[in-house]
DNA sequence: TACTTAACTTAACAGTGTTAAGTATCGGAG
DNA sequence: CTCCGATACTTAACACTGTTAAGTTAAGTA
């Protein structure tokens, strides 16, 4: 079965060259500059061409993040290594934040983005959920969980889901309050960094017993 | 001098009337579904004769969202009321999430896109920056500064400004998450309520004293 | 009455995602 | 070796989008 394995590789170098091309301009010029026929030009095929590989543009883009964000939970592996759950905690905080700061087009279409806006099909992302290695909302959960069972949060935290939605929120806030207006001279911006940090340790105050 | 102001008068009209046609299809149907030429079906005009009254799209949205703004300023006035400036506080996180809620079209355009989207020309807003009665952020920074005088916040939290930041990102943090992922099976939502009331609380207790 | 200008309309342009229809290439069956 | 059908494309087009250029109409003014 020579030709077939051939035709299947070939298959999945051009997909992979749409991901790429789509992907530069997508984290170079943001989501609104990925055009069916810019990516085309960047590749040399015809617009229509993406179409025999991806279902849509929608679909292009989630498995590209889907691809990207795969990449982002990885990083919390090496924090996984820390044994004191509260300083993994704020390790994996800083995390989020670097990778949001860093990946602003992504960080924005996955989680700034409606859903009904970027889904109108039903789309099924292949992470693998639950598993804290590709899903950094699991990793988070986990140390969440290891704190409230060793006693560490105030007594009337005993929701382990609620704790976790709480801190994402406000690491969340602050990650996208400076994608969406660090341009904005309405505010007297502080630096992002004493914004970030001063956001997750008022919430470990607020959520850790004294 | 008749005619001249009739004249004057009829144009400040098929203005608001394009502007209440935006407003009902943004609300109703999100900022995608308006369109120059669904406005101008609308109000049955030409879809041309609204560059007449606004220099372009952009321009229609920010006017829009700045009056409906300007509105939401003025509730904050009924909170100002209110003497026990923690209270205060309290009060006006959730006059801040109520409105996200009751207007997400609106929130998302102002707080949830970058401002490189929205405003290509220098666009400039005609609400009075730092005068509280019409300024959000203004109001939240005198119950802040307040708070930092009467010695209320821990000691090693000074700068007013960061303070007020840190909070808004929180606050803002639950009410984007909400707008954007409400619909998100991935995760197991806690109800909406309990987690803006929760990281009221734990900001709070972040940052003030015991 | 003649002129100007404000307030439109129609037609068109350049761009978007997407699809229908046609074409070439190539592996495998008879 | 030939023919067939699938695979991987291309070209042309459709239905949208924001926006503009040019033409029209009505009203106020001199």
């Amino acid at each position: 079965m020579g030709p077939r394995e051939r035709r299947e590789r070939e298959r999945e170098e051009i997909r992979t060259l749409i991901l790429d091309a789509a992907r530069e301009l997508f984290v170079s010029e943001g989501v609104e500059s990925v055009t069916m026929r810019r990516i085309a030009d960047k590749i040399e095929y015809s617009p229509t061409a993406i179409y025999f590989h991806f279902k849509d543009k929608e679909a292009l883009l989630a498995e590209l993040c889907d691809c990207d964000f795969r990449a982002f939970a990885q990083r919390f592996n090496v924090i996984a290594q820390i044994a004191d759950p509260v300083e993994r905690l704020r390790a994996a905080g800083a995390a989020y934040v670097d990778f949001g700061l860093e990946n602003p087009s992504h960080y924005r279409l996955m989680f700034m983005t409606p859903k009904a806006i970027t889904a109108k099909t039903t789309e099924v992302s292949t992470i693998d959920k639950g598993n804290p290695e590709e899903d950094a909302y699991a990793f988070l959960q986990g140390i969440v969980a290891e704190l409230m069972a060793k006693g560490r949060f105030r007594d009337e935290l005993t929701d382990v889901e609620l704790a976790v939605q709480v801190i994402w929120s406000a690491v969340h806030g602050v990650v996208s309050l400076e994608i969406a207006k660090c341009t904005d001279d309405w505010v007297a911006w502080r630096p992002f960094a004493a914004r970030a940090q001063t956001t997750i340790e008022m919430i470990l105050r607020g959520l850790l017993k004294e």
